[in-house]
DNA sequence: ACAAACTGACCGTCTGGACGGTATAAAGCT
DNA sequence: AGCTTTATACCGTCCAGACGGTCAGTTTGT
């Protein structure tokens, strides 16, 4: 009677009612009921819809760092490693990646204060990034652009179509080899 | 009994509650109470919650464009001209800027429909930017990074601190700027 | 006097969450 | 092996507060 990947179903119910119906309808019963439960299961599992949402960030954060690591071991071991893997982790966007998204909106729109959660991480990594031995404006350019595709993404405002995109990572990676190390 | 003004004081006292407060507590009464009125006022003004924010987005784009347009008269007509300026009023955030945001989060909250109005928006001034004559790619970049920046201030997610800042704005500026036209 | 500007009481609906109950399975007891 | 206890997983109902919006009425300017 062990019930861990139930988390995981109401989890990515949750997601999915965002997506499909926006956050505005982000409500307890509209989630138990795509994950066939009733109200009182969800509330079971997340004792509160605070808890809920904050278990997406978390998930997705969890997530996104692990993908990015494994990226950075298959990288050279150059300056800008992290900076590099982590823009071949946002070429591909993943499921995983709009569950992210949709838990910031639903940070947002039902209690400001959860974003802390992100808050934190996005502080830890920016330190790595920045001991990446790349010139910090180089890093921080890349951060921003990185963040500005996710954010048109994410309110689909004016996404880059698809070759535009990878012209611009292609541009980024550049920035993030050092000249002495180029091979092409 | 003049109608303009106070069109103008409700928009605002709707931001100050949203920046104040957050999105989640965007509501009829607290605008009207933020401004000094009654709720009926709030909804004799704006019929509907959902028109309270169409215009918080409407003035704010209208005030960006119209920013913008300045700032381009004054750049120099080489190509780049508009990225260039866009640049400039990125770089000091008015308190229009913040309404601007406080309309986006209370969209996105509300009724994502609304977002439509910036879509087209954005999508008109893209097709400026692209008429520039600089690299599509740098382009996009710049837009991207811009956004990026917008978008932690927005959700103060690691937000750079004013010289790092200026620094990438300084390099975008330079990436704007035309090889054969520089002075510096 | 007449319209525009504004008020405040009221209503219907929605939603988070509390709560008491139930089914199922495992553990303990004999 | 049979019976009781207990903990887990979940259900369905109910409620109190909040919020958008309506409306009949009142004030204010001209």
């Amino acid at each position: 009677m062990r019930k861990p990947e139930k988390l995981e179903e109401l989890l990515s119910a949750a997601h999915q009612v965002v997506s499909r119906d926006g956050i505005a309808r982000l409500t307890l019963e509209l989630v138990a009921r795509e994950a066939g439960v009733s109200k009182g299961a969800v509330l079971y599992y997340f004792s509160t819809k605070n808890a809920l949402i904050g278990a997406m960030l978390q998930t997705y954060l969890d997530w996104h760092f692990i993908e990015w690591q494994e990226k950075l071991a298959q990288e050279p071991e150059t300056p800008g490693r992290a900076l590099r893997s982590l823009l071949t982790v946002s070429t591909c966007p993943d499921e995983m990646d709009q569950r992210g998204g949709a838990g910031m909106l639903a940070a947002v729109a039902n209690d400001p204060e959860l974003l802390q959660i992100i808050r934190t991480r996005v502080t830890e990594w920016d330190a790595l990034l920045h001991k990446d031995g790349i010139d910090p404006t180089i890093t921080l350019l890349i951060r921003l652009a990185i963040d500005g595709l996710k954010f048109c993404d994410l309110l689909g405002i004016a996404p880059p179509p698809q070759e535009a995109r990878s012209q611009v990572i292609a541009f980024l990676q550049n920035l993030a080899t050092p000249e002495t190390t180029k091979t092409e």
